[in-house]
DNA sequence: CTTGAAATACCCCAAACGAGCGATTGACTC
DNA sequence: GAGTCAATCGCTCGTTTGGGGTATTTCAAG
């Protein structure tokens, strides 16, 4: 378990909920917040020189969005830890944040203490986020339905290896043809007519 | 809040840790387990005839795996939530329990009270999962670094629709010369040399 | 100021591809 | 025992693709 500071930034444009968020991470033992930013240019400017280990994120900021700033800071800070708040929680903000490099997903009604534990978790390695958007997050995962046979995609798997028919047909012994009767059965049962699209296709819906 | 009794099955190979579960479970108010099985061949056997609402699923069982047992039984009963337990996460089980279709991921030494917050958790919608865990979920959404210009990664999710070049060249007003240009420089900033490898590495790595 | 990347456009050519045909065998279902 | 489907093998033909070049403009970084 550490026990150092945890030094923390936080990015938000309400001056309320920015300066009690402040006194709350800075009066608690063991939790430091020195930078308070009302937008994510300034943040951006000055976050990737100080001794910060965790930011808060605002997603809805004016100007550049939480989203955004995060993308950039990631790329100059990449063992900085992002928690995003936001107050509302829409697949699209949680998917794209988690995309930019965010650690962590939270709602604002969080209260105080859960906030302090969730900083805590991200700080050791860990990602906080309320059981409803891990759940959306999981969905993501699903396999709809698999409408190719195993030979099948076996052969597509070979084929977004770059492989062209007779590659494939060496490497799991068969003629050229079966291969082209394989890619033309998997062409019409994920109704498309390229190579392109059916590899698309098949990664989108996790079949291969 | 919904307060009806939620109704459990349990797979667990040993006997203990099974029989002590299914005490726990079944001796907390709203809380009822009456199904316990050993191995995941007899648990498929009954399961989809029961009134169960969450299965607590062993990941390592004799004979089939909990994930085989959970991919299969998610298919008879889609609406059935499964909760993976194991007792050390890694990476593959993870992503795996996630593909077939389970909705949480806990280990084996969470503490029974907290187990039952779980379950209603995934009772009510939710997908609990340690902090570390989501952790190493989100990080698979990670880019990880974009060698493509805006123009290339255009044309290339064009060809990922099954486009060849003159429709690609009409869609975005270009001479299909130039398009053929931009899907050569698409090949060797991603070393591959086919489109279908292309549009695989491309998703891979998140870029389209 | 120049080097380099990005975006644009063009040419040739051999190899690969997709579409359209047909065919046999074995397994599983109804 | 008729029917379906996966898996195997075969042919032709016209189109598309990928590799090899070359060349201009623009715009940002060094």
């Amino acid at each position: 378990m550490k026990n150092e500071t945890i030094h923390i930034a936080i990015v938000e444009d309400d001056n309320e909920i920015r300066q009690t968020l402040t006194l709350i991470i800075d009066g608690t033992e063991g939790f430091s917040c020195k930078y308070a930013f009302p937008d994510g240019e300034s943040a951006m400017a000055s976050i990737e020189n100080l001794p910060i280990d965790v930011v808060l994120m605002d997603i809805d900021l004016p100007g550049k969005s939480g989203i955004e700033v995060t993308r950039n800071l990631k790329k100059t800070c990449p063992e900085l830890d992002f928690i995003m708040l936001t107050v509302q929680s829409d697949d699209d903000s949680i998917f794209e944040s988690l995309c930019v490099g965010a650690s962590g997903y939270l709602l604002k009604d969080t209260n105080p203490a859960d906030l302090l534990v969730h900083i805590k978790e991200v700080y050791e390695g860990g990602s906080p986020m309320s059981s409803q958007i891990a759940r959306r997050i999981i969905n993501s995962f699903r396999i709809i339905d698999n409408p190719l046979s195993e030979r099948e995609t076996e052969v597509l798997k070979l084929l977004s290896h770059g492989m062209n028919y007779k590659e494939v047909a060496n490497d799991i012994f068969l003629s050229p043809h079966t291969v082209k009767t394989h890619i033309k059965n998997i062409y019409s049962k994920l109704h498309v007519n390229s190579r392109a699209e059916a590899i698309y296709k098949a990664i989108k819906q996790k079949l291969i």
